[in-house]
DNA sequence: AGCACGCCGACT
DNA sequence: GTCGGCGTGCTC
């Protein structure tokens, strides 16, 4: 009898054996739909001896329905997906399921309906009719998509069709996306840019896995230099992956990659529309695809012909994932380019100590831009002292910082205010009786958003109108608002200079590709004298006319004890700088801080960044983390507080004692309720000679918990919380 | 994860 | 005699 192994894309059952019906071809990798129970799944033809689990009897074994017409999955991502499930202790459907598109993308071919708006002035124009109009300019997708995007009932867009506002056109699903061309606009380049750019190309020439360290400061045209090599990957016909930390980023990406060969790349993130999704999913998997520009989910797919991976901004801590499977894309994504042999580029002009280190231990090899691109020179940075330089009571920005504010504002030339906290201000509270206003679901407090006038969760998304008196005494007017947002600042910028025309830049106010789109174009045309943004602003944009960077509060990032705070501030002030003075005009750089002692701050601002990461890898030598030792963390949640607590208490009291792992806890995490789950945590720190996770295995495994509860494992942790 | 099966108490 | 509570076990 003719059997093979499936892995299964059940919560619970990774491996089944199924029975192959005669005349059926099963490749391995191949997708196929079996039966379960009454039900019906989806599996991968596997190598039966990579997936534990005992040989059921042939009489037992239930014919396989169908094998649906996608390519088999190619043996190198079946090996990735291995790897991810064993290094980061998740179950292997868990991590296969991240290279499937939607479901539908399994069988190819056919047409959909999706309409788009005509222009036609209808007899009657009701409110819901004229927030349709307004949101659904340039745009085309199904009923379903375009009631969701103007937030609308479906029935209004069916009654506007009925009007001729929409009129509906047939697309066809699986239509070719337009071919880049690698000499649309061949780039002037620097000798330096030239000589990394020429070594890229190489590389992709060749083939053969070879990890690329792109260590460029900001402004020195990393973009420039890796595009030749995606140049020479569209020559070759191989694909290339491009993976950037933010969708925000994306939209800038794009305009640079357009002008560059002609056509947009294909996109993949968590934004797309269904029909998008499906689309790319069929022309990764055929090969059609030739350029994928995604955020972290798009590492997975199933590419025909991947021949390089770009990580873009490797340093940023997004790429880890802090959910579901909690893999970090910049680390995997190097380990796909070693199972699929081609090169791999990180590039960054603030690389984690992590990378660092294996570029000078000889793992990666190191490409340097030390200089900026069209002779422009980084900027003059200078520390505010703001024990010394306190700003006015109830403001935020020193005399100093304000001063050169006004200058630049006289002079026609525009500035960039960085404070990573969004909204208004992070803690509301009751100046009558002091009730603070918190998180139901969270152990946070609500962010007041006064351009929405509403209290907002940054955890969970719970969200309330701003009330107009305390729910606790009830005393009308009495809240108080506490610390800076960028919309507090925004105001303080406006009361300062009343004639500045001020932009705020968060994920709050920049969240469609047309609102970047404009932003962008506002700020190029010199419509905006003062920026006023969260982290979104410090990568990616280039505005000549930029010449002051004011961080306002650099300390931010330093409170909470985090692995990675001095490493996370030192990256985002030296990248919001790196704004500043990229045109002709030098820029300079204010760092307001209440530590100037600091090391970070002392290192930012001499220019020093070889006196940081030096600082730095002793501070986690003595601490024994990454890169010199190893952290994990085990999660335990529950709705149940005492059923989280039990259940820790437990994983806790069966821990492993062994001489090179040290383990904490369990403790209640930092966030001790997220999302309505209880939270308790235990910390493992580990030699590097230690087997971290077959001993998280082996401990974790002859444990039974009850429904409610999860255990989740994060190998290499960001997150802290 | 779903879903069926089954054993028990409560109600018509 | 019937309904429905959810503990237990199964899916190749």
């Amino acid at each position: 009898m003719n059997r093979v192994r499936l892995l299964v894309f059940n919560p619970v059952l990774n491996v089944l054996d199924y029975r192959v019906p005669d005349g059926m071809a099963t490749p391995l990798g191949a997708l196929v739909v079996a039966p379960l129970g009454p039900r019906q799944v989806l599996g991968i033809v596997w190598e039966p001896d990579q997936l534990e689990g005992e040989a059921v009897a042939d009489s037992r074994l239930r014919p396989l329905l169908e094998v649906l017409p996608v390519p088999p999955i190619p043996a190198p991502l079946r090996r990735l997906i291995e790897w991810t499930a064993d290094y980061y202790c998740a179950p292997l459907n868990a991590v296969a399921r991240m290279m499937l598109g939607p479901m539908a993308a399994l069988r190819g071919g056919g047409t959909a309906t999706e309409y788009r708006l005509t222009g036609v002035e209808p007899a009657r124009l009701t409110p819901q009719r004229a927030a349709a109009l307004d949101a659904l300019q340039g745009e085309q997708a199904s009923i379903r998509e375009l009631a969701e995007l103007a937030s609308v009932s479906d029935g209004v867009l069916r009654g506007m069709v009925s009007a001729g506002m929409l009129e509906a056109v047939t697309v066809d699903l699986d239509r070719p996306y337009p071919r880049a061309n690698p000499k649309h606009a061949a780039p002037d380049l620097s000798d330096e840019q030239a000589a990394a750019a020429d070594t890229f190309v190489a590389a992709v020439r060749d083939g053969g896995f070879q990890p690329f360290l792109l260590d460029g400061v900001t402004g020195s045209g990393k973009t420039e230099c890796y595009f030749e090599a995606v140049a020479e990957a569209l020559n070759t016909g191989k694909q290339v992956l491009v993976l950037l930390p933010e969708i925000a980023l994306t939209e800038n990406f794009l305009r640079r990659f357009e002008a560059r060969f002609g056509v947009p790349p294909v996109l993949w993130h968590s934004g797309l529309k269904q029909s998008e999704r499906r689309r790319a999913w069929r022309a990764i998997v055929a090969g059609q695809a030739q350029v994928v520009v995604g955020a972290r989910s798009a590492l997975f797919l199933p590419y025909a012909r991947l021949g390089l991976i770009v990580v873009d901004e490797a340093h940023e801590v997004s790429f880890k994932q802090d959910d579901g499977v909690r893999y970090n894309a910049r680390d995997v994504a190097v380990i796909r380019a070693r199972f699929e042999g081609i090169p791999v580029i990180l590039a960054s002009a603030t690389p984690a100590l992590e990378s660092l280190q294996l570029a000078e231990s000889g793992v990666y090899r190191k490409i340097d831009l030390p200089s900026r691109f069209g002779g422009a020179e980084l900027p003059d940075i200078q520390i505010v002292d703001l024990r010394s330089e306190a700003p006015e009571r109830g403001h935020w920005l020193s005399p100093r910082l304000v001063r050169e504010l006004k200058l630049r504002l006289e002079r026609g030339e525009q500035s960039l205010l960085f404070l990573n906290r969004r909204g208004y201000a992070p803690l509301t509270l009751c100046r009558h009786c002091g009730y603070r206003f918190q998180c139901p679901n969270c152990t946070a407090w609500l962010v007041e958003h006064r351009l929405s006038r509403r209290l907002a969760c940054h955890h969970c998304g719970h969200e309330v109108p701003v009330p107009d008196a305390c729910p606790e005494c009830h005393t009308p007017d009495c809240l108080v608002a506490c610390g800076p947002g960028v919309e507090r600042i925004a105001d303080e910028v406006a009361e300062i200079m009343p004639d500045a025309r001020v932009a705020i830049v968060t994920s709050d106010t920049l969240n469609t590709p047309e609102k970047i789109g404009e932003f962008v174009a506002a700020a190029e045309e010199k419509l905006i004298d003062v920026i006023v943004g969260t982290q979104l602003v410090t990568k990616g944009y280039h505005f000549p006319e930029l010449t002051l960077v004011g961080v306002v509060d650099a300390d931010l990032g330093l409170e909470g004890g985090d692995l990675r705070a001095a490493e996370r501030t030192y990256q985002q002030v030296a990248q919001v700088a790196g704004r500043a003075g990229r045109g002709e005009k030098p820029g300079e750089v204010l760092i307001q801080t209440r530590h100037p002692e600091a090391t970070v701050i002392a290192a930012l601002a001499a220019g020093d960044r070889d006196a940081f990461y030096a600082a730095e890898a002793e501070a986690r030598r003595d601490a024994g983390a990454p890169p010199f030792g190893r952290w994990a963390a085990i999660i335990v949640s529950s709705e149940d507080e005492a059923e989280a607590r039990d259940a820790a208490r437990a994983i806790g009291g069966t821990r492993p004692n062994l001489p090179d792992v040290m383990i904490l806890g369990p403790a209640p995490a930092p966030l001790s309720l997220l999302r309505g789950r209880y939270r308790y945590r235990l910390l493992i720190n580990a030699r590097r000679s230690a087997q971290l996770q077959d001993v998280i295995r082996q401990w974790l495994g002859g444990l039974k918990f009850p429904p409610g509860v999860r255990v989740g494992v994060d190998i290499d942790p960001y997150s802290f919380v």
